[in-house]
DNA sequence: GAAATTACGTCAGCCATGTTGACATATTTA
DNA sequence: TAAATATGTCAACATGGCTGACGTAATTTC
């Protein structure tokens, strides 16, 4: 039975490429599984506060950095100033964010995290550790197969059944051309 | 100096954990990167069809399993009915999905791609195909030292100084508590 | 054979978070 | 002094999630 884990080539010739076509594909749509459920915790989490992922991002970035600036910020997430401005202004409302006045540069609204926001921030931050730990933590394996051990163990476990059921069937379908 | 693709642990103590705190968030911090970087070319090319990352989604899991149900499609994008309504009524209204009556269950609409859906599909497939074989053609490497590097090398090089910037730096400010 | 369930569609409205464009203000730099 | 920079804000719009409700056709169950 095939094996979402084990990355053999039981499809097209790789040609010169180091991966076959089902192979790439698969890691593929485990990127896409994989980054559903890395989010999943952090955005439970979130719902309690009134949040989203934006506001994620933010207290993420900002207590990994205290006294950016503003513009830092958005050269990180690269979004536009309004974007940003909408959850910074809640995160700093709501006491998770607060800002100071440059000292060399007095325009600049220098972000730093409070208590508050640290706190939420590890909070947020706990089960994407533990999940990144857990699916490090493996023996042996080749680039392209690790690298696909690593995102399956990235799946939610709840989820890794239904995720390799795909993959498996996925695979045996063979990329057909058409449909009808 | 320190270096983004390099796994030391030269953050705190690893206790009985397999990684590092600042290994830990790097690779946290590396899945965002890189899971912007991986949908921004398909992201591209949909604009010009006046569609959205939903709609790549419906048009990759149908042209992967031709004939699949509604409700199947559900149970792998994990959205509602609704959300999915909307983008599946656009791409059959644009021809590049049909649907089948079921012969076993007359109740059920199987999905298909035409051809131009198809056309599509593996047009907004290849980026990432390109991107995954660069990425995972990598030597050596332990697992967590090659996860590292595969996220990395996802990462769309315009944008690698600016990850590897940031990586290095706040692996520098060592996770700080407090800020004010 | 009637009743319940299933598969699907749809209408209506709400929310989060992205976008563009325009404009204001304070501060620094040239 | 003029220009550029850092930031904030208002308004409008798009995408794609969500809930709740309702309808229809087909299948399954009692």
């Amino acid at each position: 039975m095939a094996d979402v884990i084990s990355a053999q080539d039981n499809g097209k010739a790789p040609g010169d490429h180091p991966l076959s076509e089902q192979e790439t594909v698969a890691l593929i749509e485990l990127m896409f599984f994989a980054y559903r459920d890395f989010v999943s915790d952090p955005d439970e989490i979130l719902g309690q506060y009134g949040f989203g992922r934006a506001h994620h991002r933010v207290l993420h970035f900002v207590g990994r950095d205290p006294g950016m600036t503003v513009q830092q910020l958005l050269d990180i997430l690269q979004i536009t100033k309004q974007s940003l401005g909408r959850v910074l202004k809640e995160l700093i409302d709501k006491d998770y964010v607060f800002q100071k006045e440059g000292e060399a540069d007095r325009r600049q609204r220098l972000l730093y995290l409070t208590e508050s926001g640290e706190e939420l921030r590890q909070r947020l931050m706990g089960p994407q550790m533990n999940r990144i730990r857990r699916a490090v933590a493996l023996p042996d394996g080749s680039a392209a197969h690790l690298y696909r051990k690593v995102l399956y163990h990235m799946v939610s476990p709840a989820n890794r059944e239904a995720v390799r059921d795909w993959i498996d069937r996925a695979s045996l379908l063979g990329e057909p051309k058409d449909g009808g």
